[in-house]
DNA sequence: ATATGTGCAAATCCTTTGCACGTGC
DNA sequence: GCACGTGCAAAGGATTTGCACATAT
């Protein structure tokens, strides 16, 4: 999906649910846009704020919330105290790929996902929604140095 | 393994570890080995105090890290803003299916999930070490009747 | 015109920490 | 005895919320 489409289909769903596009809110859909990598809700605001200096942190908290629903962008909890998003391309077949040394998140393709969510679901006589498979590892220059080259330097 | 045969391991492990045993921790301990559902870290203090009314909520917080690390007890992250633990029995090849409406947490077997772990890793050079599967669920009346029968009356 | 949205700062939630006192080894 | 553990209350970090003002429709 291009970012014209996706912009589109944003402005659609804030008008069909009542919500007003407010320059704010493109902002902030066009920060999280902008984006390849996976962010979070406090980076978000800076991105937004280059964007739009009037945007505030607040904002951001109450838009997350409706990117989300309205599929545009993906939440990605891997346990830590804050969360993290990424702009949504259409592909929910992931799973995420932890370094345990520099927290860096590499999203994967997981088609047999569905298929396991359905199988354990039905032993319980449950219906699954969603599925998230999370994998922590090391990368090989951490096993070898235990220094993660993608380590941030502060931590 | 038995619940005396898990406090052996507690009080070896603390002292392996040069913590000492006291009978905060050991309330602790025997508290959370007395569950058989999940519970929170506030649920396990006013367990605990009913062992030992001088039990406090910090130490819930010190000690819960040592009975992981000692993997007598596992922690669950759902997503939610706390966390959840339970007494491990062992199994680690297990995922959770969480009923979207109640928050009930079932734990099965995944016994392919290392297998999982392993090939979507080695698609990154990755060697894995923990991997969790997470499946949200709805349970028929919930899908019948918009209510879960197993919901709690407060949320 | 008015229902929604907004920024700000305070509040909330869960968890962690500093400190003076208590206690297992 | 003394290093380690403890309870308390205060601090911490991420997120949410109440309120008066602003603005999209």
């Amino acid at each position: 999906m291009s970012n014209d489409a996706a912009r589109d289909k944003f402005k659609s769903y804030l008008s069909k649910k009542g919500h007003r596009v407010t320059n704010q809110r493109l902002a902030i859909f066009e920060a999280a846009f902008a984006r390849t990598e996976h962010f979070t809700a406090e980076e978000l605001l800076d991105y937004a704020r280059e964007l739009d200096d009037s945007v505030s942190r607040a904002t951001v908290y109450r838009t997350l919330p409706i990117m989300i629903e309205s599929a545009l962008v993906r939440e990605v909890d891997i346990g830590k105290s804050l969360k993290y998003y990424l702009p949504n391309v259409g592909n929910t077949q992931v799973a995420q790929v932890i370094c345990v040394d520099c927290d860096r998140i590499f999203e994967i393709n997981a088609p047999f996902m569905e298929w396991y969510g359905t199988t354990v679901s039905s032993k319980l006589n449950l219906t699954p929604c969603s599925q998230r498979l999370q994998v922590n590892a090391q990368c090989d220059s951490f096993r070898k140095t235990g220094v993660c080259k993608n380590r941030p330097v502060k931590h």
